[in-house]
DNA sequence: GTGAAAGCGCTAACAC
DNA sequence: GTGTTAGCGCTTTCAC
C-alpha cells in the first residue's frame, strides 16, 4: 500500500523502492542482501519486511556488473539427448543451483568453426563465472580447445589435456572389470565395439585391452560404431559371421542392444551363442531381452563433482581431479562359453 | 599493439577501449555495435578493426542493466533425461541461439514449494525476455502456477490453462490413429496403459478414447504407469491374465517397452497374442524385438517452434498457438488379431 | 554524424 | 552503524 505500484507486480521493483518503503539508505538494504556489515536490528527488520511486502529480487544484472561476473555457469555439450548426457547436466544443474548459481546450456551441432566460433562468442559476452564442458564427443573436445585460457574451466570425461580440471567415471577399471568378467567366463577372446573416438582413446577400450593383455591375449581388431545404435545392427550381422567372436563388449548400452539385434538377426543366442556386454547401465536395459549386463555409472554424481570442482576454481581454491569407480552389474547378456 | 593489456587476452576489454583504439567516442563504438545510428564509413572501419584487434565483445550484463531485459531465456522442466525433453530442449537452444538468445535451463526436482519456490526465485532474479516451460509433466505444470503473469511464457504440450501460449504436437490425432490402426486390424477394443497424469486428461488418451467411442466401444478401465518404464512390467504381467486384452496402446514406447517384457515374462507372444504400440519413437523402438510400432513426434521442431512463440510474444508481435500433426511409424508390434 | 552527459540497479569506498 | 559519493559498461538523450 505504500507503494501500489510495485505491489500490484508490475516488474521492477528496485532496490531504490524497498530503501524508501523501509525507510533506510540504498546501500543498507544491500548491506542486508549481502550480509556484507552491520546493520541494526530494528532496520534490518524494516528492510526484511520491505523486501517481503514488495516482491524484491535483486537485479543479477546490475550485480554482475559491479562485480565483473555473475553466479552464472554454462554447460557446452555436443548432444543433450542421450541418456549420459541429459543425467550429467542434471547433476550439474541440481549442485549449481543449490549453490545460487543458474546454469546456460549450449549445445553444439557440429565442430566447424562456423558453428562453434559464434556459440562461444555468444557465451563469452555474458558474465560467467565458469563453465563446465562435456567432453562425451568430439564436438565437446573441440569446443574446449577453442575456449580462452582466462575462464575456470572443467571438462568431464573424454581426453585430458594440458592441465584442465577433470572429472571422470573410472572407466578404464569399468572395461576391465566387463572383460575380466567374460574372461572368467570361459571365453578365449573379447571382442570391442567401440563409441567413436574423441581424440586419445577411450577409458572403456583402454580397460578392456589391459585386461586382455594382462592375460597375454593379443586384443582383436577393434570394430568402431556411431552414436547411432542403428550401427550396431550391421556391426552384429558382422559380428555373427565370425566363429572366434564368442564375447562381445560394447562401447555403450545403446549400441550393444543394436549388435544383439544384428546378431539376433543372424541366427545367433545371446547368450548362448554369444555373450554380450554393455556399458552405462541405460534405463532401458533392464527391460532388453536378455537384460544387458552393463557397467553402472553415476552421470548425476559425476555433474555434482564437476561444478564441485568448478566452485572450488572460481573461488580460488584448488581442486583435485575426480575420479570414482563404477560398478558392473550382472544381469543375463552373457554366460558361460558355449561347448564347440 | 595499441593495447598490449587488451590484446594479450587479460579479460575486460571494455567498449572504452575499442574508442580509444579506433579514436572515436564510446557512443559510437556502440552505434556501430547497435546499428542504432548512421556512421561515417571511415569510422565504421576504424571502428570494427578495433573490436577485431583486441577481440572485444560487449558485456550483456551492462546491457541488460540498461534496457532492462537481456537476449536470455529460460527453460523449465521436471526432467531433462527423458527422450522427450531432451530432444525439445534442443530445439528450443538451436533456435535461441539462432536469433542471438543464451537459453538458462532449470530443472525441478519436484513440486513442494521449498524447492520451486527458491528455483523461481533465482530464475526472475536474472534478466530474462521470457521463459519456456515444459508440461509433459506435474512439476512442469505445477512450475507454471507459480510463474508472476507479466513475464511472457509459452508453455509446451500438457493442459492449457487461462490464455497461456501453447505449443504442441496432436496428440490427440496420434492417440486417434494408433487406436483407429488397431481397431482396423481386427482387434474388438484396445486397451489403454497411461502415462502419469497432469491435471488434464493427456491428449493421447482422449484420441483413444475417441477413436474408441467413435465406434460405439466402450472405453476399457484404464490403467496408469509412471514415467519408470519398470512400472510397465507388473502392468504387462496383470494384462496377460486377462483374456480380453489383445491389443495395448501405451502412452510412450518406454512403458510399451515394458509392457511387453511382463507379457513376454508370462508367455505372451508379441504380436501374435497381443498388439502393443506405443508412442514418441524412441530411438530404440526400432531395435526393440518386436521393433515398436509407434507415433513419431518431432521433439526438435516442436522446440524449436516454442522458441518462435516465444520470440514473437517478447517483441510484442501476436503468436497463435502451434500445434501440428504427428506420423504413425508401422513395424511389427502389433498385427491382427489372434483366432480363438 | 558525433561527442558530452546522464542513467540503468547495484555494491564498494569513504566519510561521519 | 549509516548515509553520501562514485563507478561497474553500456545505451540513450541531447546538443552541436
Amino acid at each position: 500500500m505504500a507503494n501500489m505500484t510495485a505491489t500490484s507486480g508490475r516488474k521492477s521493483v528496485v532496490i531504490a523502492d524497498v530503501a524508501r518503503v523501509a525507510g533506510v539508505s540504498v546501500p543498507t538494504v544491500s548491506r542486508v542482501l549481502t550480509g556484507a556489515a552491520k546493520v541494526s536490528p530494528e532496520k534490518f527488520e524494516r528492510v526484511q519486511r520491505a523486501i517481503e511486502e514488495l516482491n524484491y529480487r535483486p537485479s543479477s544484472a546490475a550485480r554482475a556488473l559491479v562485480h565483473g561476473r555473475s553466479e552464472m555457469i554454462a554447460i557446452v555439450a555436443g548432444d543433450t539427448s542421450r541418456y549420459g548426457y541429459a543425467m550429467t547436466i542434471r547433476g550439474i544443474e541440481l549442485a549449481a543451483r543449490a549453490s545460487g548459481y543458474v546454469v546456460l546450456i549450449v549445445v553444439l551441432e557440429g565442430t566447424e568453426e562456423e558453428v562453434v566460433q559464434p556459440a562461444i562468442d555468444l557465451l563469452l559476452s555474458q558474465p560467467l563465472a565458469g563453465i563446465v564442458a562435456l567432453q562425451f564427443d568430439t564436438k565437446g573436445v573441440n569446443a574446449v580447445k577453442r575456449l580462452p585460457s582466462w575462464i575456470p574451466l572443467v571438462a568431464v570425461s573424454g581426453s585430458r589435456p594440458h592441465g584442465i580440471s577433470h572429472a571422470e567415471i573410472d572407466e578404464l577399471a569399468g572395461g576391465e572389470k566387463l572383460t575380466d568378467y567374460l574372461l572368467d567366463l570361459g571365453h578365449r577372446t573379447v571382442h570391442h565395439v567401440s563409441i567413436p573416438e574423441t581424440g586419445d582413446e577411450n577409458g572403456r577400450t583402454s580397460g578392456w585391452r589391459r585386461a586382455l593383455e594382462r592375460r597375454g591375449i593379443e586384443p582383436p581388431q577393434i570394430v568402431r560404431a556411431t552414436w547411432e545404435p542403428q550401427s550396431g545392427v550391421a556391426i552384429g550381422r558382422d559380428l555373427a559371421g565370425d566363429p572366434s567372436v564368442t564375447a562381445v563388449f560394447c562401447g555403450n548400452d545403446e549400441i550393444a542392444m543394436g549388435v544383439m539385434k544384428g546378431l539376433a538377426e543372424s541366427g545367433k543366442s545371446v547368450p548362448g551363442d554369444v555373450s554380450v556386454v554393455g556399458f552405462d547401465n541405460h534405463p532401458l536395459s533392464e527391460l532388453w531381452t536378455p537384460a544387458l549386463t552393463t557397467i553402472e555409472q553415476d552421470f548425476v554424481d559425476l555433474g555434482r563433482r564437476a561444478f564441485e570442482m568448478l566452485l572450488a576454481r572460481v573461488e580460488g581454491r584448488t581442486a583435485d581431479d575426480s575420479t570414482f569407480s563404477p560398478r558392473i552389474v550382472i544381469r543375463d547378456s552373457a554366460g558361460p562359453r558355449a561347448a564347440e
